[in-house]
DNA sequence: CAGTGAGCGAGCTTCCGCTTGACTT
């Protein structure tokens, strides 16, 4: 007989909680939702009222049987899943499941998981709120409808296999605009002008003052003129002004916040920095990672206190509490902190500490006093001449939360270095020492990046802290947008210099539209977003999310019946399907980019079955080709398209074999005798690639072979070099080589000896996976890919 | 792997949010 069941959502929680409330509980957990609409078909019954058809999840089975076996034991069930509406939910579908009664059930809710939040909420049981759990349930309904109801349309109109969601496709969405933006860009022109002033010190030293002057010019002629002008005039300080200002500290992290600067600091992906997050909460040195809330518990609050005034001092420490601004969010838990706050480094790998390092030094921060600084801006008259130079410093005056830890920034320029600035005073004259003009661009607005999309997403309430990540691994697996990086072109820019009485005009080259680790769409990406913003209109309004939850909202608040505010969004939405179906031509986005010069023939881009294509002519005497990787249906021209058919190229022999140049499915590529060697990226262009560089990629690629054979049995087994080190292969199959073995040394026995063992294990994980329930879909994607880009490397 | 792009039709695809593993490369 079990006294007290607790049931939480996380295990790692339970583990916390259990430690807190001693024997006479036991704490389970339920990780995370235990039942959902049926996989498959709609799992809604639309002619009864919306009424769901739930089902337990299959990777839920064991542990519903276990949950229900203890809640039978049980005097009291306590119901302890978070403060939300998923949560609310979750408790609802457990006491539905497990066969729950109502006399001896109890609902609790906390938000830290601290003894005293904890035995507070015990004191403080409460029922299932039904309000709630209808505002959840209305919000999964609306999901599948949404999606199981456009997906099929995209199948029929667009393309197999492709996928819409509230979240998903306005996320493709932000992507495409953001593109079209940069393409329809229209860079200026212009000079910026530096001036460098000799000033002295009180030593009598010379320090360098540099100003920016307060104009731009757009043309050269100007800005010579100008220069022409600085030649005989005369430069004072008309003025300097100095103001203080104050710094504030940001908030502890919460997961979009954390993911954004572990982009920015640490250059992780999203899904890169919730893994580390979880395994720094799952050893217990970081509170849940999966939050919007920005708040922290008096106990950390007074921990943080403690060890600043410790390490700093008193005059550093100035506690805060900060306000959740985001849209929707449901404060289920505390902000992203340390456990102990105390402890300032843990063990693990590298990635772990910096993580842990950031997200401590981030709290800590936040409570911290502001930093105060002085701005002091320098005001330098020219005679003759209405423009003024400017120089701006920044000074420290009392560093606060800085010495801990600075923000960083999507756009942040790296000149921007505030310098100090020399002591001098109004009237006093200066010399210049050189007047710099350099020609510039302005830039289009950037491409996001995986966090930068994560702050917009959650700007404008799309999906949730536990979706961020795979939201945007969904949208790359589906092809509908691309992380890459690219580089940039080089331009000769104009530097103008004037010292002394001369001017002299210099070319320098500068690195333009490099882009590191950016989001870009997918053709299929676009043709998808203006199909459905077409006949989809409302789906695709950056504020339906929101106008849902609005709605939700009332129906938590038990104003409205969740199947009525179902039902009002159900009956056009699904009339709009219907049309859309019928009516709505099939969209390959198909676009004519001209006339083929040597044949008159109509040139055109498309989406094949295979992908982006362009096409010439109609008809007996059609011709295809594929784009090329970067080239995209929307921007590519009439000559980059002609240029597709130039391939295979023919480029001469080679020991008495043709050696050519195509293009397949992975790009450029060398043929020769059997033997494919694909370009240099970035180096090789196959347009232009000569017979000469083409043999050179061929010995390269003969030597690569030859060194990849490190032994062979006599029995056909081989141990190669691959791409991730030595492995042995026999019958098509690789095996791995364990730890601590040398590959060149393998004798005939131990590889098969290993071959043996592996291959027991492969069968054994064959099997489990074979029993366990069909993975997603997505996943099987990536784990076909993977296996094939391993196949294709080795 | 190095091309392909028709049309027919079977049978499949698909959502968002809660949670962790079990995969290996």
């Amino acid at each position: 007989m079990i006294e007290n069941l607790v049931i939480v959502e996380s295990p790692a929680k339970a583990k916390t909680i259990e430690r807190f409330l001693g024997e006479n509980y036991v704490v389970k957990s339920s990780f995370g939702h235990i039942r959902d609409l049926e996989k498959k078909d709609l799992g809604i019954d639309i002619e009864h009222n919306f009424q769901p058809k739930y089902e337990i999840s299959p990777d839920k089975k064991a542990i519903v049987k276990e949950l229900k076996q203890l809640a039978k034991e049980a005097k009291t069930v306590w119901l302890a899943s978070d403060e939300d509406r998923e949560g609310e939910a979750i408790a609802w579908h457990l006491f539905e499941v497990l066969g729950l009664k109502k006399e001896n059930t109890k609902r609790i809710v906390f938000h830290e998981i601290t003894k005293d939040a904890i035995l507070h909420a015990i004191n403080n049981p409460r029922d299932i709120d039904k309000n709630l759990v209808d505002a959840q349930q209305a919000r999964r309904v609306l999901d599948r409808l949404v999606g199981f109801e456009v997906s099929p349309v995209l199948w029929k109109k667009v393309k197999p296999s492709l996928s819409a969601g509230r979240v998903q496709s306005v996320a493709v969405k932000l992507i495409v605009e953001r593109e079209r933006e940069i393409n329809h860009f229209v860079e200026q022109k212009y000079y910026k002008v530096t001036g460098t002033f000799e000033t002295k010190d009180a030593n009598g030293n010379s320090i360098p003052l540099k100003a920016e002057l307060s104009e731009r010019f757009s043309t050269q002629e100007e800005t010579v003129n100008f220069l022409e002008h600085c030649k005989k005039a005369a430069f004072s300080v008309s003025d300097v002004e100095t103001k203080p200002s104050s710094r504030k500290p940001a908030p502890p992290f919460t997961t979009s916040t954390l993911q954004q600067e572990a982009s920015r600091k640490l250059g992780f992906s999203v899904s890169q920095t919730m893994a580390v997050a979880q395994k720094l909460y799952e050893q217990g040195h970081i509170t849940y990672m999966r939050t919007d809330s920005v708040n922290l518990s008096q106990l950390a609050i007074g921990a943080a206190k403690a060890v600043i005034c410790n390490t700093l001092g008193e005059k550093y420490s100035k506690p805060r509490n900060f306000a959740t601004k985001t849209k929707g969010a449901q404060e289920a838990h505390e902000a992203i902190r340390p456990t102990y706050m105390d402890k300032e480094s843990i063990s693990g790998d590298k990635n772990e500490q910096q993580l842990y390092s950031l997200i401590r030094k981030r709290t800590l921060a936040s409570q911290m006093a502001e930093a105060e600084l002085e701005k002091t801006t320098i005001t330098i008259a020219i005679t003759g001449e209405k423009h003024t130079f400017e120089a701006v410093g920044e000074v420290i005056v009392f560093d606060g939360f800085l010495k801990v830890y600075m923000e960083s920034f999507d756009d942040e320029k790296e000149d921007d270095e505030a310098a100090l600035l020399p002591a001098i005073h109004k009237g006093d004259q200066l010399q210049r020492s050189l007047i710099q003009a350099l020609e510039q661009y302005t830039t289009h607005p950037p491409r996001y990046t995986e966090a930068s999309l994560v702050k917009k997403m959650e700007a404008l309430g799309i999906g949730r802290p536990s979706t961020y990540a795979p939201t945007i691994t969904t949208i790359q697996n589906r092809g509908y947008i691309l992380r890459e990086s690219r580089d940039g072109t080089e331009r000769q820019l104009d530097q103008i210099d004037l010292k002394g009485q001369d001017i002299k005009v210099k070319k320098i080259s500068r690195i333009f539209g490099a882009e590191k680790k950016k989001l870009f769409p997918s053709d299929i990406g676009m043709v998808v977003t203006d199909f459905l913003s077409n006949y989809f209109t409302n789906i695709m309004d950056y504020n339906f999310t929101a106008n849902a939850e609005d709605a939700l909202d009332h129906i938590a608040e038990g104003e409205v019946e969740w199947q009525s505010m179902i039902g009002t969004f159900y009956q056009p939405f699904h009339a709009n399907v219907e049309k859309t179906l019928k009516e709505s031509e099939r969209n390959t986005g198909a676009r004519e980019l001209g006339k083929d010069p040597q044949t008159g023939e109509t040139v055109s881009v498309r989406i094949g079955r295979f992908g982006p294509m362009a096409q010439i002519g109609e008809g007996e005497s059609v011709r295809y080709a594929g784009l090329l990787k970067g080239q995209l249906m929307e921007t590519i021209t009439l000559e980059e398209a002609l240029d597709l058919f130039k391939f295979p190229r023919q480029l001469g022999e080679f020991e008495e074999k043709p050696v050519s140049v195509g293009i397949g499915r992975f790009g450029p590529y060398i043929k020769h005798n059997q033997l494919f060697v694909s370009l240099k990226k970035g180096v090789d262009d196959p347009g232009t690639i000569t017979l000469e560089t083409a043999i050179e990629r061929i010995n390269e690629k003969r030597e690569i072979e030859k060194n990849r054979k490190i032994q062979e049995f006599e029995n056909g087994v081989q141990i190669l070099n691959g791409r991730f080190g030595p492995y042995i292969t026999f019958n098509k199959v690789n095996y791995k080589i364990p730890k601590g073995k040398e590959a060149d040394k393998l004798t005939f026995e131990e590889t098969m000896e290993i071959i043996a063992k592996e291959g027991d294990s492969k069968k054994k994980t064959t099997k489990k996976t074979t029993k366990k329930a069909a993975p997603k879909a997505t996943k099987k994607e990536t784990k076909k890919e993977t296996k094939k880009e391993t196949k294709k490397k080795e």
